[in-house]
DNA sequence: CAGTGGTCTAGACCACGAA
DNA sequence: TCGTGGTCTAGACCACTGC
């Protein structure tokens, strides 16, 4: 392949051909219908139809392994794994909301968006001084027009230095991306049981002291540094979170 | 490295070089007691050190990555991500319990251990015919003393052949493993709000239609079988759930 | 025992961060 | 600009599955 092609213009964005021939995997499972147990094309078709080496092949599908899209049976195949639940939270794609309900109606009501100084809590999540600007954001997410999620977040402002009411009604993990050009790193996620307060019973429509899932996550740029400290209420009638796991050794 | 030190006997054990580099870089945090943030050492030196090679250190290092024991920084470093948090539920180390809580004085009864027919869930989940044979246990899990949750699982008898109460006492997981020499590959986890019901809340010394977090697990052989489904129910007092996430993309 | 996936290496070259 | 991590390759050899 030229390399020329794999840069964009002046901005020298690099394409990574694993993550190409990852995308381009889970397209061909996308298009050909595959459910949990079908096959894939062996590694030396992939090798050929891809044109790259068989480690490139290997760590595409090492990724897409992690991500839970397949599983590889050694001496047999590769196999497509259970895809997405719809309806489902996804918390290991941990990266809000359109990703989870693709097929559905979604929009937000932003109830608070202003710069403020971080109380003890906050100040500990994020890890700033008392004196650090920090943006607060309280939104309610709608699924096809009914309250979902009551969403409050504490943002770094010196990392994430402007917010609008605009771009906080869309997605503002999508404008710190594309935007302020910064990369989301990691994220550690809590999940708890909560009730809700008089005025979140009042936006779900039930009962002060009412159960919720409460979900809790710290989010970290590439470079290891919290910028956003986010605690989320799901109403427990609607909510179902979904995870995959590898990690058995 | 010599060969034939890599395997035991003659069992074949075969020992991957970037596993035994990853669990030396963990014993390395863990006994240098190193924090987030905390610097590892260069790539080079670990290649010197470990005597392999620099991709075998980069096979380690990602898996540690994705296991969110570590981060890397191109042009910086490779640092230390937050340890796994003391008496929260780790749900993608989703082995049961004695992972989770180290620390504390744990075990369980068991309620029941019997040979039964599958009911529809069961057929669907486990992917089962009418007439196979399923082991059906219920157990409660103490910690500390305390009731802490309540375990209903199924195994499939063609895959899990022989149980008995001793087993199912102890850890079913480590004797899938280590007895039947079976490995896990992976696992599809839900999470969502329940309710108990009398005989569940007089366990937790609750009221019976209180809430409870459930989490329904699917466990797959690493050929992709399903070989357990599970349900277990948590005291909402008791318990968070702690996961990382790696994914943005 | 053929087919398929996995491990490991040396080495060339690239990209990002900090100073 | 240099230190550090990342990508990618060709190729030798190994290990598991299922016929």
């Amino acid at each position: 392949m030229i390399k020329s092609i794999r840069k964009r213009y002046q901005e020298v964005i690099v394409i990574l051909k694993y993550e190409e021939v990852a995308k381009k995997i889970q397209e061909y499972i996308r298009i050909n219908d595959l459910k949990q147990g079908d096959k894939l094309p062996i590694l030396d078709d992939m090798t050929r139809q891809f044109d790259v080496s068989k480690s490139t092949i290997i760590k595409a599908l090492d990724i897409l392994e992690s991500r839970g899209k397949i599983f590889q049976v050694r001496g047999s195949g590769i196999f497509v794994r259970r895809h997405r639940r719809d309806g489902h939270v996804n918390l290991l794609e941990a990266q809000g909301f359109k990703n989870d309900m693709p097929h559905y109606d979604l929009h937000s009501t932003v109830l608070a968006l202003e710069v403020v100084k971080p109380d003890k809590k906050i100040q500990e999540q994020l890890q700033v001084k008392p004196e650090d600007d920090i943006y607060y954001i309280k939104r309610i997410r709608y699924v096809d027009g009914e309250s979902f999620c009551i969403e409050q977040s504490w943002y770094k402002k010196s990392v994430v230095t402007y917010l609008n009411e605009q771009i906080v009604e869309e997605s503002i993990f999508n404008y710190i991306s594309k935007a302020l050009n910064l990369s989301i790193g990691f994220a550690d996620l809590v999940v708890e049981l909560d009730v809700l307060n008089k005025e979140e019973a009042d936006i779900f429509g039930t009962h002060e002291h009412d159960a919720c899932l409460m979900l809790k996550s710290i989010y970290h740029l590439h470079n290891g540094e919290v910028f956003d400290y986010s605690e989320i209420k799901y109403r427990k009638d609607k909510t179902k979170f979904f995870m995959q796991s590898n990690n058995f050794y």
